[in-house]
DNA sequence: AACGGGTGCAACCGCAAACGA
DNA sequence: TTCGTTTGCGGTTGCACCCGT
């Protein structure tokens, strides 16, 4: 499952835990503890305890809370069944394009994927996926975002060469099903949704070179990797607390460039430098940005 | 009704990072 | 800095349930 790294300090405490737990160093001393599902019972013990004392010290709690199961098993209970604000089941058609979408920019890292989903745990996801997702997802790999996708980002393209009166130009990805390269990302840091974590992980799957991502002093994100990528990775549902307003310099063939059929709007004569993007109108902070508004 | 294979999901396991003394 | 403990994560397991035969 995981790396063979034998780090000796991992290796005293397996021997510590194994010498105090017995013959498997799994948790607690095994043979005196409940495993398997929950009662309700115990599901009512564990909620009063944490409600009384909040969470955390999960070892401790399970004692002094007279719960015959070990620390880990009450965290994972409180986590993933008993927390107040947890959904469970019914899982949206919005939400399951989301988690498609997010599994494709971060693979199997399922706690970053439910922290994008509220309510939802990574446990639930990642079932949900195994089971389910997967395949749907599989189907949909190969669909071309149609133009009826809500769609919030905006790409600003520059021809190949960066030329000067290039600048300005939006076009429709959608209606290029051209692979193209990106060269530069620069993302707008959203306070609610750390945005810069998720485009840098997504690159860093790709190419663990890039594995650093800068902030500049306006506090946009900014890299300069040349990464191969398909464009679609950049488009996301529209949520009301998932915004992607972006501004993505790709570089695409001149034919490309020159077909007026992606091109949306060309009224901008020239660059609109990220320091004035909270100001710039093609990049509203406060609006859908689904392709229907050019 | 009985059986067996498939499926979904809660719970478990091992590992490593984070924390704190 | 070191070491013990706690927390968090992702992969895996095992069991209940479903459905076809």
């Amino acid at each position: 499952m995981h790396n063979t790294f034998q780090n000796p300090r991992i290796e005293r405490q397996r021997g510590r835990e194994i010498e105090k737990m017995g013959r498997k160093a799994n948790c607690d001393n095994q043979y005196a503890m409940n495993r398997g599902p929950w009662s309700a019972e115990e599901d009512k013990i564990l909620m009063n305890y944490v409600q009384v004392h909040g969470e955390g010290k999960w070892r401790e709690l399970s004692k002094r809370a007279g719960l015959k199961r070990c620390g880990k098993s009450c965290r994972l209970r409180w986590l993933n069944y008993l927390k107040p604000d947890i959904k469970r089941g019914n899982i949206s058609s919005d939400e399951e394009d989301l988690i498609i979408r997010l599994h494709k920019l971060l693979g199997n890292r399922w706690s970053l994927i439910a922290g994008r989903l509220p309510g939802r745990t990574d446990n639930e996801i990642k079932n949900y996926w195994n089971t389910y997702l997967r395949k749907k997802a599989e189907h949909k790999h190969d669909k071309i975002p149609s133009h009826n996708d809500n769609i919030p980002i905006k790409l600003r393209i520059e021809s190949p060469g960066c030329s000067k009166n290039s600048f300005g130009n939006v076009l429709d990805p959608t209606k290029s099903p051209h692979p193209m390269r990106c060269t530069k990302v620069m993302m707008p840091v959203n306070d609610s949704v750390n945005t810069t974590n998720l485009i840098t992980t997504s690159w860093d799957n790709h190419n663990p070179s890039s594995a650093s991502m800068q902030l500049d002093d306006y506090n946009h994100c900014l890299t300069g990797v040349l990464q191969e990528f398909d464009i679609s990775d950049l488009l996301m549902s529209y949520e009301d607390d998932f915004r992607f307003n972006g501004y993505a310099c790709v570089e695409i063939p001149q034919h490309i460039f020159e077909d007026e059929t992606c091109r949306l709007d060309d009224s901008l004569g020239e660059e609109a430098w990220y320091e004035n993007w909270k100001n710039d109108p093609y990049f509203p902070q406060d609006q859908d940005m689904g392709f229907s508004s050019f």
